[in-house]
RNA sequence: GGCCCCGUCGUCUAGUCUGGCCUAGGACACAGGCUUUUCAAGCCUGGUACACGGGUUCGAAUCCCGUCGGGGCUACCA
């Protein structure tokens, strides 16, 4: 990348249009705008792009603004803070487009059109038909001022066209290189429905201008939005930006990422028990990837490595298995308690309402075996209440229902003598090692295992008994020898 | 249809600019094994990829051309 001049500094932004929730690819474009900015001693910028008042609604803002937060990240300047150039939501900016668009009308750099909507689409059609690439065919270009002037205090309808140039942009993109567009093939566009309403190009265009943008980094659907805002520019003397267009995030058949096939809202992924870290992980290893092949990163160490030009062109499915991975290895690393505080949520939605000690216990026994904080509610589950269970869960391989009921009346009679200090798991271990040499230790140890946890997987007897205590294991025991004993009748 | 972008294991990717060190490396997933009372974790082992066809070259995943395939955009959405 072209370095900056003295004294410049870089300035990227996130510009979302709040229109539903706080999607996981753009997500991923604000970590890449974020970890440019913060790897050059920049500013990030957070502007609302509210134009579409029919689909922009507050409750969309706010979870974008939180799923940022979630993610680890912060912004310099945007519409929760005072900035250089407030106000950061384009609702909030309309004089400044207005005046931009005055501008553009007065040096007939734009003007008004008339056609109608229905008129457009037979236009559109027939072109269509002929086999033209359909463009606005320039009708109302040259409608003389006074008749438009007359049109519009009569009311008719009109929108604002940007009289395009017919000349060819070329532009370098950071990750894709040269980029050509003929910019004639769109016709003149609509940069806004009214002088007070501009549209995404538009106002854009105008603000990266104003809020000192150096560098846009969005998704790629965004590349043949560029040499539409460069023209935009160029007719507005506006300085040129640089652009790196990241690759898309797509379904398992290669389109863009939908709900039809994946979650694909932040809070979704939040809400399943995926943690911030392993999202930012997973995300920005879509797409990129580590020159020493270390894959498990923090934000610090993708701050230290993640370079922009080393970013993939093409598009990456959503492999959601990684992100079960990169999810199961940062719980790993959490403590206990950093365990326990982040699966609060998740057992108060459950209405578990147990010691926080007790919980500790489990999630030692259970942490191996999480991929995602809410597996904690079925995988544990049995430590809080024991489940129903066949019992034919109880028969270990094919022991006979009567040496099942044998081998868990002598687990019972050991640990009921077993005092109740001993059980740790241990003396437990130890207590039962006279049975283990007698029958062996499947005949033993699965039906004990099944009888405490009513599950076909699970931690060890051993440790389940230590958490369970010896009151619990009993009336477990007992429960299990009741339902062994319905099956011999 | 038009414009633009892209094309290495099933998936994410390293390598492509600066051709040889690539009999193509890593990770996830998968299979087998070790461990073992189950599951998980861990460790070990294994298989699978340069879209295709032509060139250029002593030599091509890497350069050139073509073909095919995929995607994005083509709004009075962003």
């Amino acid at each position: 990348m072209t370095a900056l001049k003295e004294g410049e500094s870089v300035r990227v932004r996130f510009a979302p249009s709040p229109t539903g929730f706080f999607h996981i690819g753009s997500a991923r474009t604000v970590l890449f705008n974020w970890i440019f900015a913060r790897q050059r001693g920049g500013s990030f910028i957070l502007r609302i792009e509210d134009t579409d008042s029919e689909r922009s609604k507050p409750e969309y803002e706010e979870d974008i603004l939180a799923g940022i937060r979630w993610l680890g990240l912060d912004w310099d300047e945007g519409p929760d803070k005072s900035g250089p150039f407030s106000p950061y939501r384009q609702s909030e900016r309309r004089e400044f487009y207005k005046k931009y668009l005055e501008k553009l009308l007065e040096e007939k750099k734009a003007y008004f059109c008339f056609c109608s909507k229905e008129q457009l689409e037979i236009d559109r059609q027939n072109m269509l038909a002929q086999g033209i690439p359909p463009k606005y065919a320039g009708r109302c270009r040259n409608v003389p001022e006074k008749e438009s002037e007359e049109r519009r205090k009569r009311g008719d309808s009109s929108v604002i066209r940007f009289a395009s140039p017919e000349t060819e942009i070329e532009f370098n993109d950071i990750v894709r290189g040269k980029v050509k567009f003929d910019v004639s093939l769109a016709g003149d566009i609509i940069i806004a429905k009214g002088i007070d309403e501009p549209l995404y190009n538009f106002a854009a265009t105008v603000d990266d201008e104003m809020m000192n943008i150096t560098h846009v980094i969005r998704g790629e659907e965004h590349l043949s939005n560029t040499p539409k805002q460069i023209i935009l520019q160029e007719a507005l003397g506006f300085r040129p930006l640089k652009y790196a267009h990241i690759p898309l995030i797509l379904n398992p058949d290669r389109t863009k990422m939908s709900k039809r096939y994946l979650e694909s809202s932040v809070r979704d992924y939040r809400e399943q028990g995926y943690l911030p870290e392993a999202v930012a992980n997973f995300l920005v290893l879509l797409g990129w990837h580590p020159k020493d092949d270390r894959e498990i990163l923090s934000l610090e160490e993708i701050l230290s490595g993640f370079d922009i030009k080393r970013v993939q062109k093409a598009g990456a499915i959503f492999n959601i298995e990684k992100l079960n991975w990169l999810n199961s290895q940062v719980i790993k690393n959490k403590n206990v308690s950093e365990t326990l505080d982040l699966l609060r949520p998740f057992l108060k939605e459950k209405n578990i309402s147990v010691g926080d000690d007790f919980v500790k216990k489990v999630i030692t026994a259970e942490k191996e075996r999480l991929k995602t904080l809410r597996d904690f509610l079925e995988l544990a589950g049995f430590f809080f209440e024991l489940p129903d269970y066949e019992p034919k869960l109880l028969i270990w391989k094919d022991n006979s229902s009567s040496a099942t009921k044998t081998s868990l009346r002598e687990s019972e009679k050991i640990l009921n003598v077993l005092p109740e200090e001993n059980f740790i798991k241990e003396k437990i271990a130890a207590a039962l090692q006279q049975p283990i040499e007698k029958m062996g230790r499947g005949a033993v140890l699965w039906p004990l295992r099944a009888a405490v946890s009513g599950k076909k997987a699970s931690p060890d007897p051993f440790e389940i008994i230590e958490i369970l205590g010896k009151k619990e294991t009993a009336r477990r025991l007992e429960k299990a020898i009741e339902k062994i004993n319905s099956v011999i009748a």
